[in-house]
DNA sequence: CATGTGCACC
């Protein structure tokens, strides 16, 4: 039987047992040695499903090991949780004993565990009902089982030696790279004993943090397979760098594996899950976590899970909601910190609400006594810098001077992007200058943004002279970089230049992105070259590149102003409702393309449309149409565009007066 | 031995 009839067996089976904690099932014939089976009583809030299908054909051993490691797993949650019942280990023990030593059989064993597993599922069960996991991390539970298990392993789990563990804690810390790394594990599983699982640990954690993430979720599963037992830091190990790289359901996965090894998550587990979640933007399931956290009591939320929910609330705009859920974890006695309204104040910047940043720092500073610190003040820094008050950034750098909190390599790129963008280039290279005299290194951050600037203002050849000096300061240029440069030729209308260029990213070993390829785009439109756009935007669409609403737009405009308004027209209509026609900056496009090709009937259609597909014209819209009108000699219909605009809040701005003099004048 | 906050390109 296959694993995937297997399971639907087992969904056919999960119906009648609702209701039921944990059934072992012993009536079933081959293949289904062992079914263990979770299914909850409340079928409205949580969803029931088999946890773990134990076949024999998963277990190439004659031992029925799924159920031993499940023992083990138990027997040292009694050992090392001090507040386990006592009793309960005790006898715990005795029966294990038994079973080892031939004196019962499993099912006498099973039987007799079973009133008493009850409340060691109560404990550490009911976090599997958070019903993420689930098909797909059937494959990982799988993949990681944990054989652990001659009982020569089990013993030694006991009976842990730390003696010979000094000289590898010194060198642990030392591992630099992969390779090392990989030598090192070979020779502490050489050892006998085993070194303890806190070595182990730190040895993964070593090459998470060197961002090894498959070499470390390897190393965990080879810890599992020669019996070490692996522990909640492990297990918060293996699950981080699951969600590090974007694969959080195998995160969830590792959770069901926790619960195998009798590894109890914790609030550690949770977060960690829980930042996996918004990472992946996956802010409803987030959501639902977060809530079941705390209305099932399954940990105490601290200050690191309701930080980690704010970000992720703040990540998809609801900064109020954030703020809410602020009040509320200070209602609830959790203290928020520096991080939390550190959170919550990059993000009202990044909105542009720079006052009620401002409002929110006051309040944190002055009523809650928490002291800023160089994340704070950078995110207020780039809020300030976006909307060009330079006097309050210069003031908010003395503060910190004050304050003897020293402005970061990434607090200086961000003066160093805002002065590129400004086209302020001498002044970034002096923040560039302070950089150095201060002895820091300025890092492929800080070149990209001096790049970018070189660009705009046409200075290819001090673009291109910088581009090439990367290497020899040894930094390696990236797409980001390669983008800058790009897209100043583009700009510029170099673009054979350009096209050189795209080609060296991906021999380069760099995949070009969205951001490439639009900026490539813009570059053949303008000069005029839509058959090879067209290619590209082919080609870029085989790479898996999805539009975005730059690209959109790019390709709209290009087609507009290549008097291929029917084409842009028609894409427009093929896109149809989708989220990329709901943005004002499309009708735009369009309504100036078809207005200038003299096509004014279709202009206020368009127009018309804004209003029914509940999206507001903007001040450019009303300027573009008014223009449009005028170039036609409609001036009374201009002129009633005009005074609309002050009827529907959008007073007419110098270019509104610009154009309808024009217009009158002609 | 573990979790949360800030930067660059259209």
């Amino acid at each position: 039987m296959s694993y995937s009839s297997t399971f639907s067996l087992v969904k056919f089976l999960i119906v009648p047992l609702k209701g039921s904690l944990l059934i072992t099932i012993q009536k079933l014939k081959e293949p289904l040695n062992y079914l263990v089976f979770l299914s909850f009583p409340l079928p409205y809030l949580f969803l029931s499903f088999p946890v773990f299908i134990f076949n024999r054909a998963f277990f190439p051993f004659t031992l029925s090991l799924p159920f031993l490691s499940f023992y083990q797993g138990m027997l040292s949650t009694f050992l090392t949780k001090p507040k386990s019942n006592q009793r309960l280990c005790v006898w715990f023990k005795h029966q294990f004993t038994s079973l080892c030593n031939g004196i019962i059989n499993e099912s006498t064993m099973i039987t007799r565990l079973n009133s008493r597993l009850h409340c060691f599922i109560k404990l550490t069960g009911s976090f599997i009902t958070t019903s993420f996991l689930l098909p797909s991390s059937s494959r990982l539970c799988l993949q990681f089982t944990p054989h652990s298990t001659s009982l020569a392993s089990l013993l030694h789990s006991t009976s842990f030696s730390n003696i010979d563990d000094r000289p590898l804690l010194s060198r642990y810390q030392k591992v630099t790279s992969l390779d090392h790394a990989f030598n090192l594990f070979d020779e502490m599983t050489q050892r006998r004993p085993l070194p303890s699982v806190v070595k182990f640990n730190q040895l993964l954690n070593a090459v998470s943090k060197m961002k090894h993430f498959s070499s470390c979720l390897y190393l965990f599963k080879q810890m599992c397979l020669i019996g070490v037992p692996v522990n909640e830091y492990s297990m918060n190990i293996a699950i981080k760098c699951c969600c590090q790289m974007s694969r959080t359901n195998d995160g969830f996965a590792l959770l069901a594996c926790c619960f195998r090894r009798a590894v109890v998550p914790y609030v550690f587990t949770f977060s960690t899950l829980l930042d996996g979640l918004i990472r992946e933007d996956r802010i409803i399931e987030a959501e639902r976590l977060f809530k079941k956290l705390i209305k099932h009591k399954l940990c105490e939320p601290n200050v690191v899970i309701y930080s980690t929910m704010i970000k992720g609330l703040c990540k998809v705009g609801n900064n109020d909601i954030a703020v809410g859920l602020l009040r509320l974890m200070d209602e609830r006695g959790c203290k928020p910190n520096v991080v939390v309204y550190s959170t919550i104040i990059d993000s009202l910047c990044k909105d542009k609400l720079i006052d009620d940043a401002f409002k929110l720092f006051n309040e944190m500073v002055s009523h809650k006594g928490i002291l800023p610190n160089v994340i704070t003040y950078t995110s207020l820094i780039h809020g300030l810098c976006n909307l060009c008050r330079w006097d309050k950034v210069s003031k908010l750098l003395k503060e910190m001077e004050d304050l003897r909190i020293s402005p970061s390599l990434r607090t200086f790129n961000i003066l160093v992007d805002a002065f590129c963008k400004e086209g302020r280039v001498d002044e970034a290279e002096a923040v560039i200058d302070i950089i150095v005299e201060r002895g820091e290194v300025p890092d492929i951050v800080t070149y990209s943004s001096l790049i970018d600037g070189y660009c705009l203002r046409g200075e290819m050849t001090k673009a291109r002279t910088l581009f090439d000096s990367l290497t020899s300061k040894g930094l390696v240029p990236n797409v980001v970089t390669y983008n800058s440069l790009l897209n100043g030729y583009c700009k510029s209308l170099k673009i054979e230049e350009a096209m050189h260029l795209f080609h060296e990213i991906t021999r380069k070993g760099l995949k070009p992105d969205i951001v490439t390829y639009s900026g490539m785009l813009q570059g053949l439109f303008r000069v005029g070259r839509c058959g090879a756009a067209r290619k590209l935007f082919d080609e870029m669409q085989s790479q898996g590149l999805i539009p975005n609403e730059c690209t959109y737009g790019i390709i709209l405009d290009g087609l507009c102003n290549n008097h291929k308004v029917d084409e842009a027209l028609s894409l427009f209509h093929m896109v149809g409702d989708s989220r990329l026609n709901s943005h004002i900056v499309v009708y735009n496009i369009l309504i100036e393309g078809a207005s200038k090709c003299r096509k004014l009937d279709i202009a206020k259609a368009l127009f018309h449309d804004i209003t029914l597909k509940g999206l507001q014209p903007h001040v450019r819209t009303f300027n573009i149409m008014i223009s449009g009108l005028c170039r036609e000699g409609q001036l009374k219909e201009a002129k009633g565009m005009f005074l609309k605009m002050g009827e529907s809040g959008f007073p007419p701005n110098n270019v509104t007066y610009r154009v309808l003099l024009l217009g009158y004048l002609i």
